[in-house]
This record gives structure tokens, C-alpha cells and sequence, in this order.
DNA sequence: GTTAATTGATTGAACGATCAATTAACTATA
DNA sequence: TATAGTTAATTGATCGTTCAATCAATTAAC
């Protein structure tokens, strides 16, 4: 077994049990015990891969964060979109079915929890903020003014997550998600067809 | 020390220095000590008055929602405040100063995490939810039709929640809670205006 | 003197990390 | 091919620490 591959492997593995066990038994309760039951593994695996406890976790996040970057390439790449349908590529990849699963919403919060105490998970937390801005950003700036634009990224990045959080927390998920996209993308139209027609005003 | 009185006044207290030493430590390592300490007592009085330890994390949630409350109560009592009025109101209560203040912040993030294994607290966070929505629908349907409030009413949570959490998280908090109010403000008539000008569409 | 309020040392459980021991894979040599 | 030797992977019992809860003892009010 000497072969390095194992290495990834074994990682993946663990994350993939840590998103587990923390839909199982919350991130409080999850233990480096839990974890490697549920991965088929012993305790002592974890600090040999990751350094420690700590180190799985931020692992996990960053898989997760990656997921959401890796959809949204996949979505828009090799096509060419017009500005509202990338803006509607990015409500949908914040929106996956890993991302709106039991064990990624958990997660998700207690790993914002989290962060405000750990400057590594803040940092994760932080670019991962940027880039959503910066994609909604980049696409609006060709269909506003770079005011209007900045405006509209910041609103919309803020809805996006706002959803979600209350999709999250909601007694209903199933359906609080679906229709999250749906309103999501329903603002962005509201906000391209508002500058659009300013003429209208009164 | 027999007078009744003492047992508010203690609890009151308890709950402050909650919130101190959640901004200090982190819920994570928020102990019945280092609260007790904060709050100049011992360590026996946190069981005493509250049972346990997740006695007093729950009293502490119930405060700052009621605070939520009372602020908006506050706002819009003996006035006669028109629909718009009303619904900036409800923006503000939901970015007072002690909302946006670290502990708030912090303990806020740590109760949603736990909320999702917490019973107790899920139905806290689940009330405290509604509550926005519907505070925002009862305003919305005196200027939309009802399907059209529904939605103004549903965006205009997710974008309130969505921007407090960004603000939160945020390496400039103080000034993007700033900025939250008046984006969330500027939505509210951007949603106001859109359906008041249905006509001028193309 | 009675009752309520408060203390804080003690207890026991939980947990992360460690590391000596074990197993498995591969390599070199005959 | 067989055997011994080397290295990497994995185990899990043990250790030290942390922490919530308990409760007998103490203090202070009336």
C-alpha cells in the first residue's frame, strides 16, 4: 500500500464522512470517533491525513466551496450566454442538490459559526463572499450602469444567501428552495427591467 | 437576599454576561465559568437559575428576539406611519445597534447552527422567522395585490436576513451594515415602484 | 432563627491527540 | 518462486484536558 494515491482517496473519504456526521449528529457532536466510524476507519487516521480534528473541517469546507465554483464552470463554460442567463447559471449553482442537502446546509452553519473565531475558516468564508459578488458583478456591468451594477450585485448577492439561509432554517426545505430560485431569478429580472425602463418614472 | 426580585435582575445579568463571552470566547468555548466569571458570580448560580447551562443559551436567544420585538413595537407605536414608513421600520428594527453589535452577531450564528439539532431552539428561530414575513406582508398587501405582496414580502426577508448575514460575516461589518439598510431600503421601493408602474412595461 | 441565595470544590463523562504496535504492499536478493 | 527486508498505511488503547453538573457548606436577609 505504498502507492500515493491512497492518500486522496483516504481524504475524500473523510470528508465525505464529515458532511455525515454532521447532518447525523450536528458539528458540536460530530467526534473524530463518529467520523471515522462512519468512514469504516480508526480515530487516529484524521490526525495522520489532516493534522488534526481542525484540519478535516476545513478540509470539508473548502470541498464544499470548490463544489460550488466547480458547477458554476461546468454551467457556463464552452457556451455562449447572454448576460441574465449567466446571472440565472449562478442563482442555480448556489442552489445544487449538494448544497441544498441536509448534510451541506448544516454544515454551512456551523461552519459560519465557526468562523467568526477562526481567522483560516473566515478566510475560506471571505473569498468564497467575493466570488459570488464578483460573479453577479461581472454580468450585470453588461446590462447596468457600473453604479447601477454594484448596486444590483450587492442586492442580489444578498438574496441569494438570504434564501438559503431561510430555506436552511425552514420546517419545509424541499419546497422554501425551489421557490428561492424561482424568486431569486425573479428579482434579477426585476432589477434589469427596472433600469430598463427608467424613462418610465414618474 | 429573599426578595423575588433578585431572580430577575440575576437572570438579566447572567444573559449579558452570555452575550459578553460569546463575543469573547466563541459560543464553542463559552463555559458556565467564564460567563460566571464575567458576570461576577459563581459558577452554581447558572444551574440554579436556569437550570443548565442550555437553560441560559436559550433564555439568551429569547431576549435578543424579543429586543427584535420590542424595538419594531417601539417604532411604529402611536404613529400613523404610512405602508412605506412602516416597512423601513421593520429594516431598522432588524439593524439596531445591538443587533449588529459582535455578540449579537456571534451568538446569532452560533444559535442557527444548533438550531438545526436543538428542538427548543428551532422553534424559537422558526417563530422569529415568520414574524419578519409577516410584519412585511401586512405592509406590502396595503400597496400590491396579495399574490404580488406574498413575493414583495418573501424577497424582502431573504434580502434583510441575506445582507445581515453578509454584514456579519464581513471583514468591514460596521460599514456594510451600513450600507444594508439603505440597499434593503432602495429595494423595498424598487419593489414599490415596479408594481405601481405595470402599465409602462413594454 | 428561619429561609433564601450563593459559593466553589469535587465528580464523572467526553473528547482530541498521541504513538507504539500491527498489518499490508512492495523490493531486492538468491 | 521464495524469503527477508523495507517502507508506508492503519490501528486503537491510553493520556491529559476540559467542562457541565452536583451539592454540602456558607452567607446574608428578614
Amino acid at each position: 500500500m505504498a502507492r500515493p494515491v491512497m492518500k486522496e482517496v483516504r481524504q475524500q473519504e473523510l470528508i465525505e464522512a464529515t458532511l455525515i456526521s454532521v447532518e447525523r449528529y450536528g458539528l458540536q457532536h460530530s467526534t473524530i470517533n463518529t467520523i471515522s466510524a462512519i468512514a469504516g476507519m480508526s480515530s487516529g487516521i484524521i490526525s495522520h491525513y489532516f493534522g488534526g480534528k481542525q484540519g478535516l473541517i476545513e478540509a470539508t469546507l473548502r470541498y464544499l466551496i470548490d463544489q460550488i465554483k466547480q458547477v458554476l464552470l461546468a454551467k457556463i463554460s464552452d457556451k455562449s450566454l447572454s448576460a441574465q442567463d449567466r446571472l440565472f447559471m449562478i442563482v442555480e449553482a448556489n442552489f445544487t442538490e449538494l448544497q441544498r442537502s441536509n448534510a451541506a446546509t448544516k454544515t454551512w452553519l456551523s461552519f459560519w459559526s465557526q468562523a467568526m473565531h477562526d481567522p483560516g475558516l473566515a478566510r475560506l468564508q471571505h473569498i468564497n463572499n467575493r466570488r459570488l459578488y464578483s460573479n453577479l458583478l461581472y454580468s450585470f456591468k453588461q446590462l447596468l450602469t457600473d453604479v447601477e451594477a454594484v448596486n444590483a450585485a450587492k442586492q442580489t448577492a444578498a438574496i441569494i444567501d438570504g434564501f438559503w439561509l431561510r430555506s436552511a432554517l425552514s420546517s419545509t426545505p424541499e419546497a422554501d428552495f425551489k421557490q428561492a430560485q424561482t424568486l431569486s431569478k425573479a428579482f434579477i429580472n426585476t432589477v434589469i427591467t427596472q433600469y430598463g425602463e427608467k424613462k418610465c418614472h414618474h
